[in-house]
DNA sequence: GGCAAGCTACCT
DNA sequence: AAGGTAGCTTGCC
């Protein structure tokens, strides 16, 4: 490794990868989708050069020097990008993101979470990077010589994983297809995701008052309902039961025996208790910058079969169900919240992938497609959308992707075992065509050590893990899910370039893409996100038929709303 | 007191 | 029963 201050003095052609890497003075931790301190230095190598930049001013000058590389090598370049944008235009380009590259090489054989630098380093390098002169940044404003060079190896070891990795693709025959088509794109998307506003105010006196019916009826009952020893010994007490574990589905179970009324308090509480400890002050003073807006981070593959995922806070988890009060106060500062989700994604990727031929002709026909199942298992074909025995149908369509077993739907849906078999065994004889596919996804994961999902991302399966079968069955559905919510999104950022109009997109949900829209705007946006869905289903999955459901209103609650 | 594991709860 | 993130409690050093 050669270190050399000041800009590159070698030849850029479009042949070159040069790697890139920033570094940063005080930089708050757990905020690092809010670019915050100072410009330390930016290290980029090139071959066996690190060029060592400590002033920002030269920041124009070496993208301009820069601009005819083939590609830029960053990890986790979201980060660097943000920064890089406090001080100058940076606009798409060619980046191979060696974290993002990895988690597709690597999803689902290497925990999720063991992807960084350092990780990989280790992996391909058998080099250990330190970390402690990497916290030296944060109480710093002067580069030591330490620093730099701790600066400079970054960019470099980044460049020799960017090598091992050309290795594997070129060893293993990867197909890169998923990163230049869905990931490497979706980077530039996710960069310009908006800020959510919520109400503060409301907000808080909510919590307040959870918080305060919590707190009172802890105090009656006796009982810290978050510690499951406490609460094993509240209900031996009172009814003599003894408890494997309090979990909610547990506690469900044994209401009869234990008694509706002491259950269904230990459950309030704990509701009461989510509300006001997760979703309380804490997650305001946590969260809410000025004005009440929210930035998440979110990641581009956050999960092994490529789904993204959100963190501080994690808005694909803001309660729904039980607590809807919460969506209700995230609020639109454009004008509507509009709400875009595809309609039953999962089950129409799973007719897709299967070929099963009844499933897609209820999907061709537009039928309601857990109706259609519910009619097929009770051998009933006027069974009306009203009728109660629809949520087992759709169950049934959510399990399948997941591995059902009789056992599982038993439980889950309070029936005995006979009956959960029998349902099971009505639908695999409808839908041949699925239990084709399960056995095929179990064989080929079996024989391979990994499946694949629609744009062609490898998900590994560990034979040896107990839950490799239902992984071989789920991973090119959810992945393929995630292929498509990505592609869509990265479409619709495209779409809003070429229309000169701003990117609304503030939360993207697995199936769904909640925006922030101007009234005036609103007929626009929902062409221009139906067009892309359609565009984006239709590289996928051909001609398999997806919908847009479209909501919009005051809230991010509009979904529940009837507001037109 | 600090840290990791366990448990529970929230989402699609 | 698939994939996540987050907070509190418990157990151990």
């Amino acid at each position: 490794m050669n270190i050399i201050h000041g800009l590159p003095n070698v030849p850029i052609t479009k042949e070159t990868v040069a790697s890139v890497d920033i570094e940063i003075f005080g930089q708050t931790k757990g905020k690092l989708h809010r670019p915050t301190g100072e410009f330390a230095c930016l290290s980029i190598g090139i071959g066996e050069d690190v060029f060592v930049i400590q002033d920002k001013n030269d920041l124009v000058e070496l993208f301009s020097r820069l601009a005819p590389a083939k590609y830029f090598v960053l990890h986790q370049s979201l980060y660097d990008i943000r920064q890089l944008r406090r001080w100058i235009k940076f606009d798409r380009r060619k980046v191979w993101d060696s974290l993002l590259v990895d988690k597709l090489l690597w999803g689902g054989y290497f925990n999720i979470h063991e992807f960084s630098l350092s990780d990989l380093s280790r992996r391909y390098l058998d080099v250990v990077l330190e970390k402690e002169t990497r916290q030296s940044f944060e109480g710093m404003n002067y580069m030591s010589e330490d620093m730099i060079q701790y600066a400079a190896k970054d960019a470099y070891y980044t460049l020799r994983i960017y090598e091992a990795q050309q290795r594997e693709i070129e060893a293993r025959q990867y197909d890169m297809n998923t990163y230049w088509m869905i990931d490497e794109p979706a980077i530039w998307a996710t960069l310009d995701l908006q800020p959510v506003k919520v109400d503060v105010p409301q907000w808080l006196s909510m919590a307040k008052e959870f918080e305060r019916r919590g707190i009172e009826m802890e105090r009656e009952m006796g009982v810290n309902v978050y510690s499951h020893v406490q609460v094993k010994e509240y209900v031996r007490k009172l009814s003599g039961v003894k408890l494997d574990n309090t979990a909610a589905e547990t506690l469900e179970e044994a209401k009869t025996k234990v008694g509706a009324e002491i259950i269904d308090k230990i459950t309030l509480v704990r509701m009461l208790r989510k509300a006001s400890s997760t979703y309380g002050l804490k997650w305001i003073e946590n969260n809410v910058e000025e004005d009440g807006l929210v930035y998440s981070d979110f990641y581009v593959v956050g999960t092994e079969s490529g789904r993204m995922s959100s963190s501080n806070p994690n808005l694909q988890q803001i309660p729904s169900r039980r607590i809807p009060e919460y969506r209700q106060l995230f609020i639109s500062r454009h004008g509507k919240m509009l709400i875009a989700d595809i309609q039953a994604q999962e089950p129409r990727i799973l007719a897709y992938l299967s070929g099963d031929k009844k499933l897609l002709e209820a999907f061709a026909n537009k039928e309601d497609v857990h109706l259609s199942v519910t009619r097929a298992i009770f051998g009933d074909p006027d069974i009306q959308k009203s009728d109660k025995r629809r949520e087992i149908g759709k169950m049934i369509n959510l399990a399948t992707s997941y591995g059902l077993t009789a056992q599982g739907l038993a439980s889950r849906l309070n029936i005995p075992l006979e009956k959960a078999e029998e349902f099971l065994s009505q639908y695999f004889s409808r839908f041949s065509g699925v239990t084709a596919y399960i056995d095929k996804m179990r064989s080929v994961a079996n024989r391979f050590e990994y499946v694949e999902t629609i744009s062609g991302r490898r998900v590994w399966v560990n034979r040896h893990n107990f839950q490799a079968e239902n992984n071989a069955i789920n991973s090119p559905i959810q992945g393929s899910g995630a292929d498509m919510l990505k592609l869509w999104m990265t479409e619709f950022w495209e779409w809003c370039k070429n229309e000169n109009v701003m990117y609304p997109v503030t939360m993207p949900i697995h199936d769904e893409l909640v925006m922030d829209v101007p009234i005036e705007l609103s007929a626009k946006y929902k062409q221009g996100i139906t067009d892309t869905m359609q565009s984006a289903a239709h590289k996928l999955f051909n001609d398999m038929p997806f919908e847009v459901e479209l909501h919009q209103g005051r809230t991010w609650a509009a979904k529940k709303e009837t507001e037109e």
